[in-house]
DNA sequence: TCCATTATTCAACAGCTGTTGAATCGGAGT
DNA sequence: ACTCCGATTCAACAGCTGTTGAATAATGGA
């Protein structure tokens, strides 16, 4: 075997830019595998095809890594969610609870990576990161409010149901179906992963409207009506 | 300063024995801070008091230690589950899945660590860890469906709902109460945290009933009982 | 052409990790 | 008194971790 004869360093800019960005989705990717604690600053390094050096230059240390991320993604959403909240949106309250399934798919939808991340942080990260969390979290847990209460306010829902625990169970069980239905469906319930995540979310839909609303038997038609992509 | 003259090896048994029951517990408590990745030998062998490789002499390695705990909280609770399901109980279904919730609760209601472990190393942990778990699970989730389809066939639960989505949305949702309730309870919806897991698990049970009943108004007696301790 | 800036890498730091083999001590059995 | 065994610790292994300072190369401007 012939020795090459000791490669030059290759040190200096790469012919194509390692930009932050493309950092940034390497991290998600890794921190989806891994979790915040278990990504290493190496393996995402290995994962974008540079030095771990090199994140240090972009950012300030591994948590700015993450905490930039949520910068990326929770604005967006919010602000769909915020609009949905418009009280000059007359549609029917159930209606507007399904655009608000419909918009949180859109925005986290497809990035498992991220919400594993951000529900993992919640209850196991260290103070600081989870105090960021519940700042990126709080205003969208206020749109969702708004729109419940405006449901109360039109009689479509019962004053019986506290509005935190509203929307919290709304949400919450929504993301959970996200993240399990995919990997579950075939194991457990024997249903092609395809066909699970449609039927795992109406039914959901339909339990929860059912379970809050004041005539549980309204009809809801937009539930047939497929959903539209991304703009 | 005196210098201490060479204090004697402390080696061999000590007065009192660290047997592995003591060692759980410790590892339990560290499991629940820092998560099965998170949590070192060394960090559980400093909480129960003894040497790290005193652990290797109870158990073959760390995710024994982790296994274990799993083989000794989930036998008792399935099978107090099992005999909630069995079909000779002929109480309303709503009152059985009421009784299936305080069932969880009595069981690991106050066993936040172990119910944080399970669930991250659910969807995080390694495959082999990920396969134990879905061993231990499948039962619980077996006792409950059955209870379901008693309630379909009954004529108490909407034969729309797909079974094991109406078992998963049940128990999962309430596992998360569980976590999040004493936690989320003050910062978010100012509500102090000993009222909070109460009006929590009665809102979401009160939902979910008026979600799957036929006859969503059926009223709801028990709900008002004080719960029955522990035996 | 020279210089400054920017992007990149290398090499090393101290500290932590799971795990192991040997050493030790205390008590029980003979 | 001697031996054996169970319980415990010590000290070390190699490998990983986040982070940093210095070295380097390419690029753009003067």
């Amino acid at each position: 075997m012939i020795h090459s004869p000791k490669t030059p360093r290759l040190r200096g800019p790469k012919t194509t830019k390692v930009d932050p960005e493309h950092i940034l989705a390497a991290a998600e990717r890794v921190f989806a595998k891994e979790g915040l604690l278990g990504a290493s600053i190496r393996a995402i390094a290995r994962e974008a095809g540079c030095d771990p050096a090199l994140i240090y230059y972009h950012f300030e240390n591994k948590e700015a890594v993450f905490t930039t991320m949520l910068d990326r993604k929770f604005p967006p959403l919010i602000a769909d969610l915020e609009k949905l909240a418009d009280p000059s949106d007359l549609r029917h309250t159930s209606e507007r609870f399904w655009d608000a399934l419909r918009t949180i798919y859109r925005h986290v939808g497809k990035d498992a990576g991220f919400r594993a991340t951000v529900r993992g942080e919640m209850t196991r990260g260290g103070e600081g990161v989870k105090d960021t969390i519940a700042q990126h979290v709080l205003p969208l847990f206020k749109a969702l409010s708004s729109l419940f209460q405006q449901g109360v306010q039109r009689g479509h829902i019962r004053p019986e149901v506290p509005p935190p625990l509203g929307v919290f169970f709304f949400a919450r069980l929504y993301i959970e179906i996200l993240d399990v239905a995919p990997v579950m469906a075939e194991r457990i319930a024997h249903i092609p992963v395809e066909k699970a995540l449609p039927m795992a979310e109406r039914s959901w839909f339909e339990l929860y409207w059912r379970g809050i609303a004041t005539q549980p038997d309204t009809p809801l038609p937009f539930l047939g009506k497929p959903m539209e992509p991304l703009p």
